[in-house]
DNA sequence: CCTAGTTACGTACACCGTACGTAGTGCGCT
DNA sequence: AGCGCACTACGTACGGTGTACGTAACTAGG
């Protein structure tokens, strides 16, 4: 009726070109690999509107005919690192496949870093997600169970994995920006467990650190929660 | 030696009052119930310094007498939101204890949905998540498993849950937050994904969209997803 | 009592996302 | 062929952000 019509929400429903007007100077692929750039060197929160203009050559409000708000440009990230997942032929070994994925994905978060922070806020369903998700599909053939099913098992890993490499991340990022030594921080830290520890409150905690011993080697967790995730799905475990 | 003394990164290590000086006005727990009261009815976004201080009735930069940094407030806002845990005496069924846990956390992630944005910047040792994961602890009594095994167990059910709580918050904010209908909306969305799926490049995609009929109930999902994690600790399944 | 450390807070700075207006450009239609 | 319109490009400006810094009042420890 009156106004102009409703644009789509999702900037994937959005066609990149329309054919009328100049020819646009980039691709969204130049955009995302823009923004991925100054992600990986400088962090997620240099990954502003004006720098980003700024790498690609051409003005900040240029940028807004590519990308209509800076959400779809965290879309727009996520699709380009998806495209790093290297889909080969199913093997047969549905578990041994979907673990490959598993630590696949783990190795994408961990060269970049700022991409568990930005999976929750996305819409999910860009055409490299799409092309992930239908290679995890094609792996889990052998695997008898209904489609449904099959979804739930790629949601759940697909959790596990982002909430689990996050944390790897979080700890990792924690030691690294400190401006006093990891020991001294650590220090405090151990001090201030320690005493709300020692206060009595916390018995079944006090025991659990008593049997904690040595460093934990996080991708052995990981890997442990992944075979336990999968055992749960499998209709023939052992 | 030179300059002042290293101060802790964690707001927990820091004393909340040291003795010197005039009589603070607020108690963290004042500024933490005024942040969440704030993202409760004006969404995360509105946390801001300003409007926490406002709230409060105190100028601006008094609050940074009470929180260094901002990303400290968000450390409040998540201990604030673990008091409402209400610790019971377990049951002796362990898996029954950690479905209540875990219905219960979903159920403040839903009353506060801000909650799983901030899950994964903050630091996790509060004092209300130590008291959370002491009580997970306790409920695992019976369980007959190291304490190591234990806390991935906690860590791994705390994941699920807010991957999918907040998978379920950010379908239900998506579909509310939208200028024209849902309907409208929804339309696009279903034509850009079947016009992907018709591209015949995700079979196993397309079978996935005939396959699914109706309405998925997220719910049930969530509670399924939870048993099969719990069953894949449990020794004695069935 | 004095003084050092704390609270309180106004000002200021750099930066953010983006609404808006204007100018130029080239495809699609008549 | 040529007109018109949708598009690209981009400068300016606005309201917001986190927070560094300086100053004034206050109070507990030595």
């Amino acid at each position: 009726m009156a106004g102009k019509a409703a644009e789509p929400q999702v900037i994937w429903a959005r066609p990149e070109r329309t054919g009328r007007g100049p020819r646009p100077a980039f691709t969204r692929a130049d955009i995302a690999a823009a923004a991925v750039r100054i992600a990986d060197t400088s962090g997620l929160d240099a990954v502003s509107m004006r720098h980003v203009a700024a790498e690609l050559g051409c003005g900040t409000m240029s940028l807004y005919n590519y990308v209509p708000r800076k959400e779809d440009l965290y879309e727009l990230m996520i699709d380009a690192v998806g495209a790093e997942h290297e889909i080969r032929e199913p093997s047969g070994d549905w578990r041994a496949d979907m673990i490959r994925n598993a630590e696949e994905t783990r190795g994408i978060m961990h060269r970049h870093t700022w991409v568990p922070r930005l999976m929750s806020g996305v819409y999910g369903f860009s055409p490299n997600t799409l092309r992930y998700l239908e290679h995890c599909l094609a792996c889990l053939e052998p695997l008898d169970a209904a489609y449904g099913v099959k979804m739930e098992l790629v949601a759940l890993i697909n959790g596990v994995v982002t909430t689990y490499t996050a944390n790897e991340i979080a700890t990792a990022e924690r030691t690294r920006a400190m401006p006093w030594s990891e020991e001294e921080e650590n220090a405090v830290r151990i001090a201030y467990l320690g005493g709300q520890v020692a206060t009595g409150a916390y018995p079944h905690l006090a025991a659990a650190f008593m049997e904690d011993s040595g460093p934990i080697d996080l991708e052995a967790v990981f890997r442990r929660a992944l075979e336990r995730v999968l055992d749960a799905f499998d209709p023939d475990p052992g």
